[in-house]
DNA sequence: GCCGTTTTCGGCCCGACTGTTTTCAGTCG
């Protein structure tokens, strides 16, 4: 996967471009950022499709012609872009770096480089030290201040975090942003409201006529531990837990008209506001406007979309996937919803590396609102997890079935296991063992670098076993942390639909895994989906929204998803 | 450099904030 490197030289070039100002050098910049976005976000392999479909294939992607495709090519092939070399040995300027400084953009950092010969973060943190920057025109103490501010900052910044935990860090200044009695209204927007399994920023919006009393009380939080920008309207200020986070005052009249605007994606609004051209309309954070600039609509994202001729769409759906064509015929699909889940497919207990007692798992199942749970604790070649033996699963189940028996058909555990699948394929329990079992989910935990057709054989074999509900984390990846292996998942999906296997949607906030776009491809296939935690404690049970806003961005309705079904339904299911 | 319900040329989002300015350029999202 290359991708990445693509992305970044692009990015880089843009930068390299905007110092060389050009007359029409701007939109050249935008050109490439919009070609690194694209390359950056695809999730097929960019090399995968230039083999399959020549430089036509890279063509069709998004803001990439004739010239970026070449140059892709050109990359591919040989491992270098020509004009990228030329640029940066007349430019030897870490750029890329140095404007990851807050405040300090390619035109400042060329300056810095033409009068100070500073090259990289060293060099900046050097003219600072020795106060060289404050002589220079245009740049003063403050600015000093703010660099020296913007590289601390750098230091301590984690870049993106997990929705897991961002979503809940802006849940709970929500919460207490609508306890200050300073706001009408608060509420959490941008990627952590369309569920992105990972989010860069995180951004508020507030309902509110006391905008300097809330900005006061924002940056007073003990969440912050910098401010970025204070302003009456939008102030930035630098979470503890690595993150910058916005916060905006909105104005009653135009609260929907911003809600839509920063909840984003940049692609979907582009796509929005394009179509808002077309019938004469403009639209921006403060309302859709008719031709005389007089307000049409602005007080709910419903009637803005509703005035635009589309249906309201959930957040999740806003990635410009062909969500706003759907919108506009009327044909948005039904998604999937938090409260028709009715079951947990994937839990852990004290009997391997769980924390709690399948008793305890089922109380906290039973608050959330479940009529059942699958128990699926590991098997014994990860014995890193303490994974349990035959015998093991024996003695554990009659412990399940007498609770099963106290539990008396209000409540049900499916007896389960989520076994490994060993480097040839087999399943790491015998038959007769896994037939006792209700529910088996079958899950790669070992040798994660084996070539993809292996790896994809592998998999394909235990699927053919007959003796596996669900693929369990299909790609294996975790968010921030490892890459999916190499798999060929069309066959993986091949073989589920074959054998009626589900295929896991891992809610477990650091994996969500499948995601999204795993989910829209294996869509096409006769396939059901299962959602499971993965639960390792009772609250990891709380983790099922990650699943949900997962499921939701993949477009999945409930009529596919197992543990949305009556607990009657999926004993029926099973019992086949 | 890309793109097409203004279609192969001529547009391309734009408002808030900051610092250093006496009216604006650079940065950011």
């Amino acid at each position: 996967m290359r991708n990445k490197e693509i992305a970044d030289i692009f990015s880089e070039m843009a930068q390299l471009i905007e110092i060389e100002d050009e007359p029409n050098a701007r939109f050249k910049i935008r050109a490439y950022q919009k070609a690194a976005l694209t390359i950056s976000t695809l999730q097929e392999d960019v090399e995968d499709l230039y083999e399959k479909g020549g430089p036509k294939a890279l063509m069709e992607l998004p803001g990439i012609g004739q010239a970026l495709a070449e140059k892709i090519v050109e990359y591919l092939k040989t491992g270098k872009i020509k004009k990228f070399e030329q640029m940066k040995k007349e430019y030897p300027v870490d750029f890329k770096n140095l404007t990851r400084v807050s405040g300090l953009g390619p035109k400042k950092a060329f300056r810095l480089y033409k009068e100070l010969k500073v090259r990289d973060l060293e060099d900046l943190k050097n003219a600072l030290e020795k106060h060289k920057i404050q002589g220079l025109e245009g740049f003063g103490t403050r600015s000093e201040e703010q660099f020296k501010k913007g590289l601390i900052m750098l230091e301590g910044q984690k870049g993106r975090i997990l929705l897991g935990d961002g979503l809940p860090a802006a849940e709970s200044i929500v919460g207490k942003l609508n306890k200050s009695g300073l706001v009408e209204e608060a509420m959490v927007a941008g990627s952590a409201r369309r569920m992105r399994e990972t989010v860069g920023d995180l951004d508020i919006l507030v309902l509110s006529s006391k905008g300097e009393k809330v900005m006061d009380f924002f940056v007073k939080l003990p969440e912050v531990s910098d401010i970025v920008v204070r302003g009456p309207t939008k102030t930035t200020v630098m979470l503890r837990i690595g993150v910058t986070c916005d916060l905006r005052v909105i104005e009653p009249n135009s609260f929907g008209a911003a809600v839509q605007y920063f909840t984003g994606s940049k692609d979907h609004n582009v796509q929005v506001r394009t179509i808002a051209i077309g019938m004469g309309y403009k639209l921006n954070e403060y309302g859709l406007f008719d031709r005389k600039g007089k307000l049409v609509s602005a007080r709910s994202e419903h009637d803005i979309y509703k005035k635009l001729g589309m249906e309201w769409m959930p957040p999740e759906m806003r990635e410009a996937r062909g969500e706003v064509k759907l919108a506009q015929q009327g044909k948005l699909p039904k998604l999937v919803e938090l409260a028709e889940v009715k079951g947990d497919m994937h839990t852990h207990t004290v009997e391997t590396d769980g924390a709690n007692t399948i008793e305890e798992m089922v109380e906290e199942a039973r608050r959330i609102g479940h009529k059942y749970i699958a128990t699926t604790n590991h098997t014994k070649s990860l014995q890193i997890a303490k994974g349990m033996n035959e015998k093991g699963f024996e003695r554990y189940f009659k412990k399940v079935d007498a609770l099963n028996r106290r539990l008396d058909g209000k409540f049900r555990v499916f007896k389960g296991a989520e076994v490994d699948v060993l480097k040839d394929g087999s399943l790491d329990l015998d038959d007769k063992c896994l037939k006792s079992m209700d529910w088996v989910v079958a899950s790669v935990h070992m040798n994660y670098n084996m070539e993809k057709d292996a790896m994809t054989k592998r998999i394909v074999k235990a699927l053919d076993s007959g003796l596996v509900n669900v693929m369990g984390h299909p790609t294996g990846r975790e968010l921030l942390v490892r890459e999916q292996y190499a798999v060929d998942l069309d066959k993986v999906f091949e073989a589920a639909e074959r054998n009626g296997v589900a295929l896991e949607i891992n809610a477990n906030p650091q994996r969500m895994d499948l995601n999204d776009t795993n989910i829209m491809a294996a869509s096409k296939y006769k396939v059901r989906f299962a959602l499971g935690t993965d639960a390792h404690r009772t609250f990891h049970m709380r983790f099922m929204r990650y699943g949900v806003g997962t499921a939701r961005r993949g477009w999945l309705g409930p009529d596919r998803i197992i543990n949305t079904m009556e607990l009657r339904k999926v004993e029926g299911l099973i019992s086949r």
